[in-house]
DNA sequence: CGAAGACTAGACAATTATGTCCAATACTAT
DNA sequence: ATAGTATTGGACATAATTGTCTAGTCTTCG
């Protein structure tokens, strides 16, 4: 009766899942994650699940023991995707310290390599565990580190470096609505003034252009 | 076998609740507040609460209609407490900008007139379900039209106050994590920031001064 | 071709949730 | 006191969810 309708595979190739199905342990965990993102860790329930990739809800205890190692290898992959990505970006060698900027901006612009919505949730997640809560502040750490190392490599004083670590990576938080359509445009704006405004000094005129336009390349859909 | 547990009630004259327990709709309000709190909307659970509050499970129907019925009767009780404060700080009378900042910041500083993890958790919430997106929504307008009307009496032009405005609501909403001790200080730490130095300008060192000195007297138990 | 392993469907059991109904009890006003 | 109302407890019905078990089907590889 329930249409299946994978979201995404791990590789399109794959012969189309009607009829006699096989879905891979990869496709529950995108399920997962995609409700995870749209109504929260609660909902992330079996049946539904089954029911949206078209498999017998029984079939899902091939692939987990249960519900619960379905969630701690949800949060793992968050952690393998998502902080992973910004650290990358954080630690990628840069010419200037508006071009490292730029970069781990990024994760802000770019959902192929970065889902803010899949960061909301977990977060939202946190809050009802103390295991996932556990490993989101040692992830933030780590986050906030990779970028701090950063500024400190253009060689910011520790001190500052960590403050405009933490206000570069916090700007990216500061709304939780995810249906918002302002955020983006907001933040984007908001960049240099935070960046920069924070300790009394300003961005040189040069600089905030140089934001200005890399926003709007990749709004246009280059990607520099 | 469950021990009768309410953490508030109305009237804390009235008999104690043990035994034969009488409980009233605010104390069920008061028990799914809680909860929703601490564990989200989906734990809104009929059962928990009414071992929580020592009564039987079916007394709930008594004073709800259903389940959907107390969580309207929640949020409506969220706008009424709420933003209901906030505006009202917003919209009391002020003798400087500065002051007037001050008596809104007492939502953010004292838990008795606006409770920031109640706004968290109604904002999760509002997430999955679009009735309550669409509350939260017309609220934060409010608030925030009510902070940009204070701006507006101490003669900021309206772009400017609606930014500021703008700045000075979110500002509580940088962190949605309600474990976090840091929040309330770094908070405190980045208001004038916030508030001065967004458009270029700076704040006078005395009321940045007074900003700092108004924070200390509330943590340590004054109320001005 | 045929067997072993990978994968799925469906039946079964246990738990927890919502909601209804009605009898029983406690409180209040006369 | 007692009648009437307010409030609660427990039985019943229904649905959703997790998990187990087993028989069966599909695929791959010798």
């Amino acid at each position: 009766m329930a249409q299946p309708i994978p979201l995404h595979r791990d590789d399109p190739s794959k012969a189309p899942l009607v009829g006699n199905v096989k879905v891979t342990r990869q496709d529950w965990l995108n399920v997962a994650k995609d409700i995870l993102i749209s109504d929260g860790i609660e909902q992330v329930k079996i049946l539904p699940m089954s029911d949206r990739l078209g498999v017998s809800r029984s079939s899902f205890y091939w692939y987990f023991k249960s519900r619960q190692d379905l969630l701690d290898a949800l949060l793992d992959h968050w952690q393998k995707t998502n902080t992973a990505a910004l650290v990358a970006k954080a630690s990628a060698p840069s010419k200037s310290i508006t071009d490292a900027v730029n970069q781990v901006f990024h994760c802000v612009v770019n959902p192929d390599i970065f889902s803010i919505p899949f960061d909301f949730a977990v977060r939202d997640w946190a809050r009802r565990s103390d295991k996932v809560r556990a490993v989101l502040h040692a992830s933030e750490d780590i986050r906030i580190a990779a970028i701090q190392a950063m500024f400190e490599r253009h060689d910011y004083p520790e001190i500052e470096a960590l403050t405009r670590a933490r206000i570069l990576y916090y700007m990216q938080n500061g709304y939780n609505d995810a249906d918002l359509q302002e955020p983006l445009e907001h933040r984007m704006k908001m960049v240099p003034h935070y960046l920069y405004g924070f300790t009394g000094r300003h961005a040189p005129q040069h600089e905030i252009d140089d934001f200005r336009a890399y926003c709007q390349a990749i709004q246009t859909g280059e990607t520099p």
